[in-house]
DNA sequence: ACCTGAACACCGTTCAAGT
DNA sequence: ACCTGAACACCGTTCAAGT
């Protein structure tokens, strides 16, 4: 009974009971342990975290290296959303996780880095992208948990959506109300999609100034 | 007694003891009142989160009306981030409180729509474009916070570090060795303005395909 | 209408003590 | 080396009862 077991049940019981009712206590009792003895194995609950983070993003396997710079980065991109969406608040547990630290979060950064530095990005704006592509796709994912809830809970408690319906009638909001029906339309894979190309399209920008600032003036 | 001093108060217990020391009991002690009456004039702490992410917001400031699309969202980008450098956790509470609801962050999200129509971006693009610039900033915050706590950490512990250090010596992540200054680096301007031009130059080249697709073919 | 007492059903963490 | 009992210092929320 290691701490590899202790995170592969970590891990079901996310998918049960969710972040919020993922205790240590019932962790324990699901391993037929008591509470305390989980501080033998692990940290705390913050480490405990830390390694559910990374044993979620082990099954992200590395893109067609015979790919385009462009065409890798975005295929891991979905297929980093790919592994999230496997396991229940995957979102939200890899924002609270702080700065990856284990191997398998790490392979990831590495592989963005490598994509990044293949396409001739320096090493600053390098860094910088590969920050700004791993937030992306995380909140995305926190948020598209988020908004399914509230969706949920609109259906059955239905206060919430009065609410905003009324501040829209208010005039306040015109371009909020002209724009209603698309911003309740979850439409989640479309969105990720556009998001990942305005970024992609953006870092290409960013890669042709570079270099006209490098071989011209 | 009202709902706005409460907000008020659970404000200033946040920058006192943040998000994770900001409790129920605490706030009506602060108050001078029994927890128990808190629910009198709040439905739950998920509303008061609400309430306080919308308090957060309140002063943020239109961006001159006079400027092109491009600069007013660079400088609402910019001022967004102002407001939430101001309160402890702000990133955390924001993410973790849902859809926007209450009237300031309608407001932040109607200044951003309407610059998007402005320019010109089709419905759809628009309410995507609001999604991903708001979400950008989120998320950055959040980062923000929690590598600053992990370097203070880092100062006092260092377990981590080592922890780190050893894997990039191990030559599995050679992309991450080669970059390691600039990714320990917080720099954090210029990497928010780095995030901001590239999500703007992205949303830029959005903008022409589709007119190109208007016009042309 | 607004507040309290008292309880319910939980938490994370520590630490002496067991085997 | 690994686990437990028992405690400490907390939580959010409910609800009958007070004024």
């Amino acid at each position: 009974l290691d701490q590899e077991q202790i995170v592969l049940a970590a891990l079901d019981l996310l998918d049960e009971v969710g972040l919020d009712g993922l205790s240590m206590r019932r962790l324990a009792e699901r391993l037929g342990i008591k509470a305390a003895s989980l501080y033998w194995h692990v940290r705390n609950k913050e480490h405990l975290l830390q390694l559910l983070a990374d044993a979620i993003c082990a099954p992200v396997r590395e893109p067609d290296p015979t790919l385009s710079w462009r065409k890798r980065l975005e295929a891991l991109g979905q297929e980093y959303r790919r592994v999230l969406r496997g396991h229940r608040d995957a979102g939200r547990v890899l924002a609270s996780s702080g700065p990856p630290t284990g191997p398998h979060r790490l392979r990831l950064v590495e592989m963005v880095l490598a994509a990044l530095l293949d396409a001739g990005f320096t090493h600053g704006d390098a860094a910088h992208a590969a920050f700004v592509l791993n937030d992306y796709v995380t909140l995305f994912l926190v948020e598209e948990a988020a908004y399914a809830r509230a969706v949920e809970k609109q259906a059955s408690d239905s206060g919430e959506l009065s609410n905003w319906r009324e501040a829209l009638r208010s005039g306040e909001f015109p371009s909020i109300a002209a724009l209603a029906d698309h911003l309740v339309e979850i439409q989640t894979d479309e969105r990720f999609l556009f998001g990942l190309e305005v970024l992609l399209n953006g870092l290409e920008t960013r890669l042709a100034q570079t270099r006209a600032r490098a071989s011209g003036c």
